[in-house]
DNA sequence: GTCTATACTGTGATAGAC
DNA sequence: GTCTATCACAGTATAGAC
């Protein structure tokens, strides 16, 4: 009984078919959504066959229960480390540089947490009330220090980590339309769009 | 045969009953994205029988073609009458704040819209390699004059209305995610949302 | 024009051979 | 531990009564 997926005491083989069964899984959930995903297409992305698959996991809730599982603390990783300094400004502006390289180099999980808040978060809800609204509480009440210090112009420090969030999280989740719009110019895409929201949030946060 | 939804020729039942499917449908298409959603939710929710949907659309993926098709003309409305002016600024952040007018008002239109770009616009992707992107090709240039004549600083025109679109969708499309964080004080969330949105955009295109 | 009953397909999951 | 074969069910769509 391999089912456990956590369980400690695993052969290499079987940690190496699970990363694989959850790499492709990733790949098809984030392009599909969970309802769109089929266990037949995470079989053939994988390269193993369907019940192969059903013999290392419960199901196709327990494969997506653990890619969210794992997202949610790489996800919040960048803002952990928002930290109180000497130069606020500064400090916020490495953390959109931090979250839109994130959101470069790793599209198929901002899709993944991106699909599940749309459609109402019903496997999500308990970390985002719970440990997303805490973190969130806490580096607001850093921001506002800043705010009532003088250090950063007086903004609402929640709808300021909501901004961050949307601009840089968008080139990952709408990434279809930004190169639509774009046309073929994608190479320094990135580079423009760093440019871009430093300017921005530099000039929002000027005292 | 009454299942050319497009048909002029209608009696007024018929009328009602496909704007009432195409209501059930929206409500259910935001929720569960296109295969999360089933026949038998737009049944429920409109209070129709499945068969009955089936006589006046030619199935599930048309009922959904109709709600796509209309809904890029009233999406793209408001970015059409961004117009010159005297006052860039101003007509800029008249347009933020009819964007996020649009996303209090119209959540489900903006959900539909981002389900579909997220799982890669398959039934959209015409549309926003044409009408799109020539209305974005457009207003850019627009806003480029505005930045040679020295009447805004010195943005990236396009990486600006992608600002906009994600800052503003984002109070419709993560809704869940910004009341879990806010906790239960929604009921000026738009109000607040509305000044910080105007100060920042305000801070950023000052010249 | 609308309903009941039903055919057909795709999908999640299991049994049992190897 | 992995595969082939298959079940059970949900979902789309149709046929035909009314």
């Amino acid at each position: 009984m391999a089912r456990a997926a956590a369980t400690k005491g695993q052969t290499r083989i079987q940690r190496e078919k699970t990363e694989q069964i959850l790499e492709a899984a990733l790949e098809v959930f984030a392009s599909y959504g969970f309802r769109g995903s089929t266990i037949d297409q995470i079989a053939t992305q994988s390269g193993l066959s369907k019940p192969n698959i059903l013999y290392y996991f419960d199901g196709k809730e327990a494969i997506h229960a653990v890619l969210l599982g794992r997202l949610l603390d790489t996800w919040l990783e960048p803002l952990q480390s928002l930290s109180d300094s000497s130069t606020p400004i500064d400090e916020i502006c490495a953390y959109v540089h931090r979250k839109l390289e994130m959101a470069r180099d790793f599209p198929r999980e901002s899709r993944l947490f991106a699909n599940e808040i749309l459609q109402g978060a019903p496997r999500l809800l308990n970390e985002l009330q719970g440990p997303l609204k805490a973190l969130t509480d806490e580096k607001a009440a850093l921001i506002q220090n800043w705010v009532d210090a003088g250090k950063i112009s007086a903004i609402d420090p929640h709808h300021l980590l909501f901004s961050i969030w949307s601009t840089t999280q968008h080139y990952a989740d709408f990434d279809v339309q930004v190169r639509a719009v774009l046309g073929s110019c994608e190479g320094d895409c990135f580079q423009t769009a760093q440019a871009h929201l430093d300017h921005m949030f530099r000039a929002l946060l000027k005292p």
